[in-house]
DNA sequence: AACACCATGTAAGCAGTTACATGATTAG
DNA sequence: CTAATCATGTAACTGCTTACATGGTGTT
């Protein structure tokens, strides 16, 4: 029942496809929310039956049809609605590599070491993607003129909060990083 | 399949029972895995029956009997044999709180604020509970001692992650808070 | 007297993952 | 020539959540 919030959210910014959803999840709204294709397409099936959003079917050459749905009223309504539900459900998270590093010192220290430096490339991608997105919304605005006169700053908001995300997993992973050649190199010399 | 290794890395703690699993999972291991309780008994059931861990009947008087588990043989090798798969798969995430937050502008922004400001009075509590773990786990060394020269560094490093997570909570929460405040006083005076 | 803690579990239902399938188009 | 992109979906499975049940003990 949460994920169609998800996707309510994601067709405010306006009519998409499952495809195109899938993407969207896979790039802004992954810092906070994740879904497979699969999932995605069988809640647009639900949502549209509920009339929270209808379908609108596009006829390419060269390419697949594709339905782009959009919010009806009752979609906007529903949204509305979420928005004043208290209490929100504390955040799940699910992490293999934290599991590692938690047993990391009854395994194999080089293999989760190598897991870390990984981690830590995907952050600073996924931190230069995330600033590519923030200069588009800025749009040559400063944040301060953005965050008090755009006539949205929701996305803004938790933009920032997946950039600090990713800024944390780099600096935690070079800290991690350190200490382990440090315990190796200790071993060794 | 992926439960078990963070019950495993529990159990590297020492042996413990469900309920001590679960009161840990919401403690220490809640920055990188969730579980509920009787996601925890069953996965007790199938790793026993596996041979991952065995079981130890406490009878007490005054309390309900406990099964206390601990790590078989197999299960630490299962455990070795865990740090060296690669790739992790990628962290998932699911946050209600920043989902409304996305949509805000299209809802209700006072119920979102307040929804914000809950989520930094519970980060300023697991942040005390952490500090508190890490004194413990230090006990008198400095941390650069502790990096060290200390036979198990996981726990900490996980620890840390944690602790960097709560503290971004609260500094994006205060901020998101002070933009909401600005463009509500815009909006009235 | 009411509530929270200890300690375990069952049952039902919803959510999420994985593998597979289609079939044309464009980029390397 | 191979791989990736576009665009959708089915089927089978595994995992997770919610509600409920038990029953004694300690706390306010």
């Amino acid at each position: 029942m949460a994920l169609r919030n998800a996707v309510m959210a994601a067709l405010l910014e306006g009519e998409a496809s499952g495809y195109d959803l899938a993407k969207a999840f896979d790039a802004s709204v992954a810092n906070f929310w994740m879904a497979t294709p699969q999932q995605l397409y069988r809640e647009l099936e639900r949502m549209a039956a509920e009339g929270l959003i209808t379908a609108r079917v596009v006829e390419q050459d060269k390419r697949p049809n594709k339905r782009l749905f959009s919010l009806t009223e009752a979609g906007r309504a529903a949204v509305h609605a979420y928005t004043t539900e208290r209490p929100s459900r504390p955040s799940a998270i699910r992490d293999e590599l934290l599991v590692k590093v938690q047993t990391l010192d009854a395994g194999d220290a080089t293999a989760v070491r190598a897991g870390i430096a990984d981690r830590v490339d995907l952050a600073r991608t996924k931190l230069a993607r995330y600033e590519r997105l923030r200069t588009a919304l800025l749009d040559g605005r400063t944040e301060e003129q953005y965050l008090v006169g755009a006539e949205r700053v929701g996305p803004y908001l938790t933009l920032l909060r997946g950039m600090d995300f990713e800024r944390e997993n780099v600096r935690w992973g070079e800290l991690a990083l350190r200490v382990l050649d440090g315990r190796a190199a200790q071993r060794c010399g």
